[in-house]
DNA sequence: GTAAGAGTTTAGCCTTTGCTAAACTTAATT
DNA sequence: AATTAAGTTTAGCAAAGGCTAAACTCTTAC
């Protein structure tokens, strides 16, 4: 009877299966970070510099929001900012940033590649983006390298 | 009440701006009563019922958790269960859980398709299910028929 | 130099999703 | 029948991420 051999499998799974619950979800508060840091980059290099307001109005958060999220981010090293004065990024910031928006790339230009529109893909990878492990950004990587 | 209300002004307020970024914050409670009614689902497909000490271990999460979080999804509709017994989904349950299944196949056998190991289509296909729209899954399963 | 407008911060509140510890119920064993 | 083990529920707490309203600061235009 396989009865054992079968629960061994399904213990098995539910362990694996529950720490790829528990990555998704510890990685919520790493994906805003990630969020934030991202467009804070592209707002410096969009316009010069990034404000609290220009960071509000583009995620749909209010300016308060906005406050407290940057208190966090700078308790874990990833922005500065004097009080009143607009956002800036540390290093750590900055790498971060970059890598998001390789990602981010990377899997916008993906989904295009499988033929998608611009519209779709745009608002896809932005959900998508997080969930990605490295080894899949790689084949994703491939396919579009392949397919353009 | 005053808090779709509230959610509706806010869209509208910033509806030029990013819609992605709210359409994936508003989307995580949904996503975890996708995830729980999919999980559910599952045992009771597996072993007959489902109890609340088995989603928890499964989701990696406490008990006491579970048991708020089933109160939710009963008062959402999408599952019963009467003090000290098992858990049941609803008919909208059972749909829900069915719509969640079928994407999670479509993306896992994409990602197999596309080359990754069953590990990473498994871990991945997990964050990346709820992130997908119907349009991508289209692509995706495409893909699938086209290359298998 | 002051007043106004734009932008920022604080204060206080809410909901969601988690936790632990303790109380309780049900089922199983003896 | 009584004890115990397994499972469930309650109570109370915390942190994250939202919000509004009111207070504050900075810059700019008079």
């Amino acid at each position: 009877m396989p009865q054992t051999a079968r629960r061994a499998r399904a213990a098995k799974a539910a362990k694996l299966q529950s720490a790829a619950f528990r990555r998704t979800r510890s990685d919520h508060s790493r994906e805003l970070a990630e969020d934030y840091v991202e467009l804070i980059a592209d707002l410096i290099d969009e316009r010069g510099l990034a404000r609290g307001t220009d960071v509000a109005g583009r995620l749909g958060v209010a300016n308060a929001t906005v406050v407290k999220m940057l208190k966090r981010l700078q308790d874990a090293g990833l922005v500065t900012q004097e009080p009143y004065r607009e956002i800036n990024l540390t290093g750590e910031g900055w790498l971060l940033a970059e890598n998001g928006r390789k990602r981010h790339r990377i899997v916008e230009n993906f989904l295009l590649a499988l033929g998608l529109s611009e519209e779709t893909a745009r608002i896809d990878s932005e959900g998508i983006e997080h969930h990605v492990s490295d080894e899949t950004l790689k084949a994703m990587a491939r396919f579009v390298a392949r397919n353009s």
